[in-house]
DNA sequence: CCATTAATAAACACACTGTTGATTTTTATA
DNA sequence: TATAAAAATCAACAGTGTGTTTATTAATGG
């Protein structure tokens, strides 16, 4: 069981937290102080001190929370090949929590976001789902890995998109796009 | 004919354009002080402030710089058709203006870039290349809308890929590999 | 209730900023 | 090559955010 944390500090992040998603929905993260973020959300500098080192770091800590959750989900179910219906439920899965968590990962991915952020995104879809995708083409041409990389920011451009609308689709409606995107391409591939 | 800058600007512009895509190698443009770029080009910090207001206009001033000669070159021969030979030149010609200017665009476009730059790409792109191709597909589906990003997000993703490879294929096999993709993708629109 | 821990407040040296005015160096060109 | 114009340098300035410290106040969990 997780420990309980101190109420106090659980109020300051989320405060701290929550002020951040605020300002960076207004302008970059690069323009961002420690001394703006404590007047937004009424809060002593000294205090901000305590939790993180700066802007940034605070940040990357709460980068790191987004893919610890994703990470145990995936740990949870693990994926086993890319056509399975488990993997579908896997794919519905990802798309729901980033509906869930909409406001700070729209600010991480999006036009004030981390670029940072955006490679670490890549590089987790990578691990999980892509590795085993690729390991159905055994070959190494530069054009798998070129198309690789294509499908790979293109789905997360698409998610990107897609956090930022007004009036989404379902996560169901965009995981089922996602498969048959991949479908359709992978089926180029195997044909070429 | 364009005036002719006097060549104490244009080396000090091009010494601290330099060195800012020095840095940026090395770390993100928002830990990038003028005090630094200035002790890394050997230039006094009032000549900075005499071309620049601070480091990201100065950014922005080269982002606009590339954006305004892709655009020439755009306007010299303009696009009618994805699928004519000239679209095919025109590409090959901006991947070759990628390469060209690797160094800067591969700063800009990696992972300690902006992303604000990342959207301009993009929406140069759109505006230009995928406009037309859009108009092919005048139905306005959330999956033709969602397809057009996965493929435009994808395409820089890939572009930026290219750019920090060490041994990059050419412009050519670059050129050729987008049409194919597209081709491809497109085909499968059309039958869904 | 009380010991512990978090938050606050004030103060500090430090670094970077953006600007100014005076001076030196380089440039274009006549 | 001489010269006026323009660019680069230099030193100094107040202003702001940083990161740390120390003492004090407030809230929490048990």
């Amino acid at each position: 069981m997780a420990e309980k944390i101190d109420r106090r500090i659980r109020k300051t992040r989320a405060q701290l937290r929550a002020g951040l998603a605020r300002l960076m929905q207004k302008k970059n993260i690069r323009e961002i102080t420690v001394t703006e973020l404590v007047d937004e959300v009424d809060i002593n500098r000294s205090t901000f001190y305590l939790h993180y080192e700066d802007i940034y770091q605070m940040l990357e800590s709460i980068e790191q929370e987004i893919m610890d959750e994703i990470k145990g989900s995936i740990e949870k179910n693990p994926i086993e090949s890319f056509a399975s219906s488990k993997a579908q439920a896997f794919i519905v899965h990802i798309f729901s929590y980033l509906e869930e968590n909409r406001e700070i990962c729209n600010a991480l991915l999006g036009p004030h976001g981390d670029m940072a952020f955006v490679e670490r995104t890549e590089k987790l879809i990578s691990e999980t789902v892509f590795d085993s995708l690729a390991a159905q083409f055994p070959r190494n041409t530069p054009d798998l890995i070129y198309t690789y990389t294509f499908c790979l920011t293109g789905l997360v451009g698409m998610t990107t998109a897609w956090l930022s609308a007004d009036h989404p689709e379902s996560p169901q409606y965009m995981a089922d796009l996602t498969h048959r995107l991949f479908a359709n391409i992978t089926q180029d591939i195997i044909s070429s």
